[in-house]
RNA sequence: GGGCGAUUAGCUCAGUGGGAGAGCGCUACCUUGACACGGUAGAGGUCACUGGUUCAAUCCCAGUAUCGCCCA
């Protein structure tokens, strides 16, 4: 340590960042400052961290997650980016809210449960409804809500005083409101209509709970009915013959135009069936005829409607058949092989492919193959609804960014079915309905008795748990009361989700806020203001994750091991609007190396007296790199900005780590050495220009890695005094930096630049030459006197280890760069060679550069059609080619041996 | 089958109508007084293919191929 130097200002920081032994503790004083917690009614007068008067709110409601679930990396992704969107502005000053909470997630917690008792050898209906209701509450708040706690490890600045639950008091108030308003208006009805059934869960499904997959399957060729009247039918559910009731053709196939109207016999049953002619039978499929099972199919239940066909049952809800003598009691699975037997003993089969690659819907909680069945359920009319929804976006009062997926929005929204809300399970908000002895039926509102007496009974069903997660923007601020948070937060600012559940609940939000909220008029009915959809996280390689391909990465391994900061910075560098987000431990490493170059920088910084408090001096009184790393901060500020602005994350990310590494410590922090070890007026500017930079530096990546940029902002910003008179107790709630133009410096930017071009030729030289990096040479650098970058060479010479020329000086190779020549006495041992090499391929650049330039320059029309800048620019090129090729043959002439 | 998107360095991805970029990986050298979770230098690309528009195309348009996603 140097004599000059100043007693460091704080206590030094230890050698490394340790995530573990500060985010627990960061996070926990965060909390306890109150910081996440939205100001409420009392945010207008409340005041701003930045001192504005008034506080504009911005609001969040978090995509809840299950009440089962655990945080993996899709949680983390989402999370981080509305993380990064509050912290942003709560710093901006707003009065922000993020909403945390969970769903109930009917089927999965139903079935959590269930085989909990199935261990001790009980079913629910051993317990009775009340019974197990009681059992799922009672392990809701067991082990219910880990993923909480698991927030708090990502650092999620939410409103912890507001947490909220779908099947909690005012949640469920607001589910039987929206049932009850949307019943009077005739826009749910009971109907019998085919469903998606789970043989398994034992409960309707609605369409988007069904997930398609290819599978191996059959495709079978059976004829029906005898010699000229017969025709063969091809499908891949042979079992479900069992149930036909019509063969379908095209009305315009010729091939069996003459059968239209007949019967055959269906083989197995004895029965007759008539042929029908339907369009929507495809013709290139199979022989183009097919069976018609209304029960069991659903294009089968149109086809049966639009011609009164009789619907046939032949599964009970476990997905046995029920009847037709040697097939009852067998398993749908175990039907088909049995049923293809019979089929083929009576010479029925007429082909069969095997394996039959299909679309096959299994459920999307269980797995298990999705039994199309005809039965009683509730049902939202969705028209009207989701006609509201989509004008919303049309229309612009809903955003969605990136702009591209609005279409995708709009082909869901616009050809949307009826929804199915019933599910017979009993984990759920109970179907607020009631069944008279006289065939009543009476919807009962949230503030109303139940009809009481001799034969009523409510409907045994439950809704679907999206019914009240798209109430969650406006239920979880106070809905259907008129609440201050209500009136303060609704619409929310931002719904951030990822594109894969789109059509799960934004489109339901949509539909329902603007239903229930529409006296508010078109506008403020939304249930927000603006979409921000990301994509699915991925492996390294763009695969998608999964347990059985194994490259599932745990979030809370990367935060164990790599810090908070790191997972966040790895998801967020990777979210590109629009596009779906890889991530791989190695990358999650960098983001962790990268938290690692910002403290050590920083630490270097403070040990040599640093300071974010100690005020830049004007900019006469700075040096041209002081200047320089200012102009570049403060153009970095403004981009950075508007990145975050645009949802671009990766970009901000990006931009800010480029600025903090390979300019900030790649060449601010070498330079400041020298002007720190020279000490005086240099020096404490220096200082001072370092303290601004960090500072603005770390609030601006605070967003993005709110634990390590808290740790060392708290460094910079204090000294051994305490807090600084003014200034915010916390980066939480500190003010979002701004840019200042005042700080863009044109001039101090071209000299920082002919600096590093001089420094990296030079380097390339020593490179090129063996020489060994920390090996001084003795050197003279001629004529730097009369260019800009005279006051620079004491950090040149420090930066490239050149000793000054002594008396035995004898020149022995020299480079031309930036109108300084540099002579270096290398003790004779320059290899001419190699230095030969490098100019010649340099000079191989220069007059192909050279040749570029002239052949545009040379061409009337370009000349004539290009505008002015473009030639100018052009005209530039060529002279700088031209120069540089000057100077490079200057340079091969003046070799040895030349 | 319908729709959408992608194709740029070994890998993952930015990018712009006018001189091809980043990170990781790779090669060489280096424990220099913030940092080896580091430094310096380097190699590596007909910007998928074929046409068209334009003074000028990796970028705009059309077609082809391959891949991915959503829907049926």
């Amino acid at each position: 340590m140097s004599a000059q130097r100043p007693e460091p200002s704080a206590p030094e920081l230890p050698q490394t960042f340790t995530p573990g032994e500060v985010e627990g503790k960061l996070y926990e004083r965060w909390v306890e400052a109150g910081y996440f917690a939205a100001r409420g009614r009392a945010g207008k007068d409340a005041g701003t961290p930045s001192g504005e008067p008034e506080a504009t709110p911005f609001s969040i409601v978090i995509p809840p997650p299950n009440v089962t679930g655990s945080l993996h990396v899709g949680h983390a992704l989402d999370h981080t980016i509305q993380d990064i969107l509050v912290r942003r502005r709560r710093m901006q000053g707003f009065d922000t809210l993020w909403l945390p909470g969970m769903d109930h997630a009917g089927i999965a917690t139903q079935n959590v449960v269930e085989r909990e008792l199935a261990k001790e050898g009980l079913s629910r209906h051993d317990l009775g409804r009340e019974a197990f209701v009681e059992r799922v509450w009672q392990w809701k708040v067991e082990s219910g809500g880990r993923i909480l706690g698991q927030m708090r490890r990502l650092g999620d600045s939410v409103d912890w005083s507001r947490e909220r639950f779908t099947m909690d008091e005012g949640r469920s108030k607001a589910v039987r409101t929206m049932f009850k308003r949307l019943y009077d208006d005739g826009l749910i009805y009971r109907a019998e209509r085919i469903i998606n059934w789970c043989p398994r869960c034992l409960t309707a499904l609605s369409d988007i709970e069904v997930e398609h997959s290819d599978d191996d399957g059959e495709l079978v060729s059976i004829r029906y009915g005898e010699g000229d009247a017969s025709v063969v039918v091809a499908t891949t559910r042979p079992e479900t013959m069992l149930g036909d009731t019509a063969v379908a053709v095209h009305p315009s196939d010729e091939r069996y135009a003459h059968l239209v109207g007949a019967e055959v016999e269906l083989p197995l049953t004895g029965r007759r069936i008539p042929i029908v002619a339907d369009v929507h039978v495809d013709p290139e499929f199979g022989t183009g005829a097919v069976k018609v099972t209304p029960a069991h199919d659903p294009n089968d239940f149109e086809i049966g409607q639009r011609h009164g066909l009789p619907s046939i049952t032949i599964m009970d809800e476990h997905g046995v058949i029920t009847a037709h003598g040697m097939f009852q009691g067998l398993d749908r699975f175990e039907a088909r092989p049995s049923v293809v037997a019979a089929l083929r003993a009576e010479g029925r089969i007429e082909k069969e492919v095997r394996p039959y690659r299909h679309a096959v819907g299994h459920c999307q909680r269980c797995d298990t193959v999705v039994e199309p069945r005809v039965s009683l359920q509730w049902f939202v009319k969705v028209e009207p609804l989701a006609q509201a929804a989509s004008d919303a976006v049309r229309e612009g009062r809903i955003a969605i960014h990136p702009p591209e997926m609005a279409k995708r929005y709009f082909s869901w929204v616009d050809n949307m079915h009826d929804w199915c809300i019933s599910r017979q399970l009993w984990w759920g908000h109970r179907i607020p309905v009631w069944y008279g002895p006289a065939g009543e039926v009476v919807c009962v509102g949230p503030d109303e008795e139940p009809p009481s007496g001799e034969g009523w009974t409510q409907d045994e069903d439950v809704l679907d748990t999206w019914f009240s997660s798209g109430l969650w923007p406006m239920s979880t601020l106070g809905w259907p009361d008129e609440t201050d948070d209500l009136a303060r937060y609704y619409p929310t600012s931002v719904l951030v989700t990822g594109y894969d559940i789109l059509f799960f609940w934004v489109a339901r939000m949509a539909m329902f806020g603007l239903y229930a909220m529409k006296d508010r008029g078109p506008v403020d009915s939304v249930p927000f203001r603006e979409i921000v959809l990301h994509g699915m996280v991925r492996d390294a390689h763009g695969k998608k994750m999964s347990k059985s391909f194994g490259n599932v990465v745990d979030p809370l391994d990367w935060i164990d091991r790599y810090g908070a900061d790191a997972t966040r910075f790895t998801l967020a560098r990777g979210a590109n609007p629009g596009s779906d987000v890889p991530v791989s431990e190695e990358w999650c490493q960098g983001s962790r190396n990268f938290a690692t170059k910002l403290w050590n920088a920083t630490r270097f910084a403070l040990m040599n007296g640093a300071s974010a408090q100690l005020p830049v001096p004007p900019a006469e009184q700075l040096s041209s790199a002081d200047r320089w790393i200012l102009s570049r901060l403060h153009r970095v500020i403004a981009d950075v900005d508007a990145s975050y602005e645009g949802y671009e994350f990766a970009k901000a990310c990006e931009a800010i780590q480029a600025f903090a590494w390979s300019e900030f410590c790649d060449w601010y922090v070498e330079l400041a050495k020298t002007s720190l070890t020279a000490g005086g007026e240099a020096a404490d500017a220096t200082r001072a220009v370092l303290g601004h930079v960090l500072d603005r530096l770390l609030r601006l990546l605070h967003p993005v890695m709110p634990f390590v940029t808290e740790e060392l902002w708290l460094a910079v910003t204090r000294g051994p005094s305490g807090v600084a008179p003014g200034e915010a107790e916390s980066l939480v709630v500190a003010a979002w930096p701004t840019a200042e133009p005042a700080y863009v410096d044109p001039a101090a930017e071209a000299e920082i630049t002919a600096l590093q071009r001089l420094v990296t030729e030079v380097r390339r030289f020593r490179s090129d030459q063996g020489l060994k990096p920390g090996q001084r040479v003795p050197a003279q650098l001629v004529g730097i006197e009369e260019t800009v970058l005279a006051p620079h060479e004491p950090a040149i010479r420090s930066l490239l280890r050149l000793d000054p020329a002594g008396t035995a000086f004898t020149r022995t190779a020299s480079l031309l760069v930036e109108q300084v020549t540099v002579e270096f006495d290398t003790a004779g041992t320059i290899d001419v060679a190699a230095e030969r090499k490098r100019l010649e391929k340099d000079l191989g650049n220069a007059q192909k550069e050279k040749v570029q330039a002239e052949r545009k320059l040379g061409n009337e029309e370009f000349l004539a059609k290009a505008p002015a800048p473009v030639v100018e620019k052009v005209r530039g090129q060529l002279a700088a080619a031209e120069a540089e090729i000057a100077r490079l043959e200057g340079q091969l002439a003046g070799l040895p041996g030349s």
